[in-house]
DNA sequence: GTGAAAGCGCTAACAG
DNA sequence: CTGTTAGCGCTTTCAC
């Protein structure tokens, strides 16, 4: 491994103008930086990352904290951040909480302190208000996907809007009774996506005049299984059964189309089910959603922590844009039956 | 954020008598040693990394370089691994190729140079003949998880074996006329994870006197679209349909399932489907699986890097078992149907 | 434009 | 057992 003095030796130059010519930063002529060019690439030298964090202070390198990694959602976003971060000429570092306990501890309490990283990345992330404190006190840029973070910029898709859009798709369909399977408000201390994706539902309801009916609701964990299991339930009874549903995940909405067709229903003939997130299987199945973006998601909390990092460099200009999300029909949604 | 010195001034004791009792290398009274405790726990010190990493050459940081992160496989491993790391006070720093290209060539040039890691583990990884020599020059520990790395020190289930016993569980059911889906030989480099299971899959008919039918082999890409659109093709023709099909991974066990239900075939009474992982949704869909155990994996990896870094700490033992797996029955498979 | 020199915060001999 | 000291490899004043 050579080093910086190597460098400088084959070059026949002082370390000092080496480590300028090579960081952009200060004065060297055009003579130099060639020599220094060429002398580096024949050494094959990189720089030390530690020696250099040590030096500046700043150690090219953030840490993205996670609840998750094996879903859909989390490992998505994650992709989009290490992408954007490799090309900024950032490292990451990854914390996954999944672990739960004494591991969840030390990432707060230890790793996240050790002067490793220059900013986090918060995915999804419910904290205790200690480990929120921690957070802060790093004193360090953090910027949240997703997530219900107060006290920290947060990236998120606006749910209200993506629930009463998807709604009202059935809606316009024609569909007046329309079940909604969400989340489990208890569960989840103060995290409002579930909530504010029930009242988009419900204020599209309103807004043609239908009062929602709280026996048109099923609360499930946001998985295949817990989505085919709710509407199980909302369609299981023929007397009451809505002509639509609307589940707050995709994978809740494949669930549900895996319930009907087990129950001997057809989608979407006799039901139609529209989700929310445009899941990898999504396409398989045929499910009408609403897309949200979450590698543009991940790319975007990167872009804001790059300017607040250097406030120099012209950003894309794509900040202060809200997070798109787009109506994508395809085959699980219809008009109603005739005659309901 | 307080430093080393900070803390000795408080304990009253140098600056090494201070390093020597947090990092428990050389003696220190115990006297000592609780002064130094309760100083830095009084300033909240946390050593400085680069630092420390500097002064050692060593960095307590692992690079783990997946091909993928939104596939079950390697966010499971992930998993593992950076929970094990974890627990031996590593952070692990992520690198993730899905990107392509240019992206790719930078993390092999530079990243992985920058003298930031200690150890890295490949997950999967098919590299190039230059990206493995780089791997290689780093002249770090190594260990592959599930890939094909020539020349590095590999961790994966025994796949020829695996795939025999799936195809056993078939045979002793009754079945006689089994297909298998499995990989697309031509588009995966030297990745013998395809072939393997299908000389497990032929070695285990040949066995019983079954001469494998170039018919009953559909190849796919693992997922559950490419099972389906593969089992679309085996199941279609009711000439010679199989009475079983194995699938060389779950996702495509699973595409199968669907398949066959939309062909009007019966899961398991007119068709049985086997697949290998027992990934997140098959227990959902009741597939019959050979289980591997991809959390065990990457934490298996660790352990090996560890034993390599610290050849003194003990290892667990568990060191040169090899990696397990398991038949999980569930219910997609039975007897053949009567009569054939 | 360039070089000399002083650290960044820690660890590892080496003495005592 | 503990302190002194010399770096680890780089960046950054400050002179020239």
């Amino acid at each position: 491994m050579p080093s910086i003095q190597d460098v400088a030796d084959l070059a026949g130059l002082s370390t000092a103008t080496v480590s300028r010519a090579l960081s952009g930063n200060g004065l060297v002529s055009v003579a130099a930086r060639e020599r220094v060019a060429s002398a580096a690439t024949e050494l094959g030298y990189v720089v030390s990352s530690n020696a250099s964090s040590l030096a500046t202070g700043r150690t090219k390198n953030v840490g993205v904290v996670v609840p998750f990694l094996s879903r859909w959602f989390f490992s998505t976003v994650l992709e989009g951040a290490e992408s954007a971060l490799l090309s900024n000429g950032y490292d990451l570092t990854l914390y996954n909480l999944s672990g739960g306990g004494e591991e969840r501890r030390s990432v707060f309490e230890h790793f996240l302190l050790r002067k490793r990283v220059d900013a986090v990345i918060a995915i999804s992330l419910e904290l205790t208000p200690v480990e929120l404190t921690r957070l802060l006190k790093l004193d360090k840029p953090i910027v949240g996907v997703g997530g219900p973070l107060t006290g920290v910029r947060t990236l998120s898709i606006d749910d209200v809007a993506v629930a009463r859009l998807a709604t009202e798709h059935l809606l316009a369909l024609g569909h007046r009774t329309i079940a909604h399977i969400g989340g489990n408000q208890d569960s989840e201390r103060d995290f409002h996506l579930p909530t504010n994706r029930r009242v988009g539902f419900e204020a599209a309801l309103e807004a043609v005049g239908i009062f929602p009916d709280p026996a048109m609701f099923q609360p499930a964990d946001f998985t295949i299984q817990g989505g085919y299991t709710a509407a199980k339930q909302i369609l299981g009874s023929p007397r009451m059964r809505p002509t639509a549903v609307f589940a707050a995940s995709d994978e809740m909405g494949i669930g549900t189309m895996l319930a009907a067709r087990d129950l001997g229903l057809r989608v979407p003939e006799d039901v139609s089910v529209i989700g929310v997130d445009d899941h990898q299987l999504s396409e398989f199945f045929g499910l009408s959603t609403v897309a949200q973006f979450p590698a543009l998601q991940g790319q975007k909390a990167v872009e804001i922590l790059m300017e607040q990092l250097h406030p120099s460099r012209r950003t894309h200009g794509t900040l202060n844009t809200s997070l798109p999300y787009e109506l994508i029909v395809r085959s699980s949604t219809t008009k109603p039956p005739a005659g309901r």
